[in-house]
DNA sequence: CGACAGCCTTGACCCAGATCAATAGCCAGG
DNA sequence: CCTGGCTATTGATCTGGGTCAAGGCTGTCG
């Protein structure tokens, strides 16, 4: 967000350089990736791309958080992707939107024209390598969601969002992850109840209630502190550790 | 299920030749995977691999149905996914297994020890290109889900699960999908309430209601009937085409 | 400064689906 | 044939979270 100027003609500079698409990249590819890649910025709010439309990119957030969502005809609305900075946006391969693509702040994409990516994919391995990887651990992703919605109550998906955004602005900020932590939530209350599959007004009471009995501390609206992350995970119903898979 | 014992040394004759992860594979590429693999068969009701297992070994179903399942400690259940003929099962890159894999029905797979099939991955792009394919495939179906679990009706859920199944069962035996359908539940109530994020009573409630009012016929309690397709697919709340995304 | 617009919180009430419980069909085995 | 073990159905009741409604807080703009 404060970021939004930072447009990197030198791949190397980039913030994103070793976890997006192109993490992989020698620096031959990383020239050939270089001369069709372009900036987009949106501000907060804004709309990317509506389910349904053509979209003749795909991209990487480079700063700022973009959300997928997923909307019923009568207006039931569900995220189904939540997009931080690295994470990758379309699919190779396919011309129409599958989902509502929004500024959930302000946003700054490194944006590359579908087709001549689609060449590139096939002529240089390490990013389709890469694509790959960050599919699977999205699918991985998706289905620790599906477990979220399909079964947990609302206090533990309530816990187990702030558990993962704990957890993502650690690793993006290299703070560590035990003992106090302190972020600011990036999403409304709108949003996180969209993302959980509950209500907004649930979503504030539950909040309220992990306020109430000290799982959290509250300043203001958005800025989250979590004394103890261990009670927190406990909290969200996952098992203790968190655990990463070989 | 029937074909249980249907092993397949030529690749030319197998089932999911041009479905599976080999799809794209040329005869050269085909041999070397040929000289890889092996068959293994689990009976109705086994456990494949239990999640945080070692696992030295990837796999496409030849035949049979396989699920994946997470469970919290306390037992609670969601399943993630529904493997089908040509579904691929684990992970390059990872040892342990992250969900229960389960055979639904007989089961026949078609295995490539890990290591190997990882190597081969590198030399032989065919087999990554569709193995991403694949997964983005997987990925889209897991965020469908994902609408389904957070923000369908019980009922919805249902007519969701049925026009799913339908569609799948259609597609393998190259029957029409229009008109008249019947088919055989592969799944239990009890599976099918682990699937849609229900109990297993819901799940038997909304069967007889989907009955009562003529949306579906069941003839014993697994084969079913669907005589007005367009009608099961307005009972699940989607778009009514059921569009392909180019 | 006041007014309005967005967000958020809290309360009262309701209902879809969970839970608890009883029963029924359908084999396989003795 | 009866018995026991599944799987499924159906009923009665309970409850978590949805719905509806009324403010409260903050920041921005005139």
């Amino acid at each position: 967000m404060q970021d939004m100027h930072l447009v990197h003609h030198d791949c190397g500079e980039c913030p994103i350089r070793h976890r997006a698409v192109c993490a992989r990249c020698d620096a031959a590819e990383l020239s050939r990736l270089e001369q069709i890649k372009y900036y987009r910025s949106y501000p907060a709010g804004q709309t990317v791309i509506w389910s349904g439309d053509r979209m003749d990119f795909v991209a990487s957030v480079v700063s700022g958080i973009a959300t997928l969502t997923q909307t019923m005809e009568d207006g039931r609305r569900q995220m189904v992707g939540l997009l931080l900075p690295s994470d990758f946006v379309g699919r190779p391969g396919r011309a129409m939107a599958a989902y509502d693509v929004t500024a959930s702040t302000d946003l700054v994409m490194c944006c590359f024209r579908r087709k001549p990516f689609e060449e590139l994919m096939v002529s240089t391995p390490h990013v389709a390598q890469r694509l790959l990887e960050m599919t699977l651990d999205e699918l991985d992703a998706a289905r620790e969601w599906m477990l979220l919605l399909g079964r947990k109550t609302a206090r533990e998906k309530i816990a187990s969002l702030l558990a993962i955004i704990a957890r993502r602005d650690a690793t993006l900020n290299l703070r560590a992850a035990k003992g106090g932590i302190d972020f600011n939530l990036p999403l409304t209350r709108e949003e996180m109840a969209d993302y959980l599959g509950l209500t907004l007004e649930t979503v504030s009471r539950q909040i309220s209630a992990l306020k109430r009995d000290g799982t959290i501390m509250l300043d203001g609206k958005r800025h989250v502190t979590v004394p103890d992350f261990d009670r927190l995970l406990e909290e969200a119903g996952d098992d203790s550790d968190g655990g990463v898979l070989g």
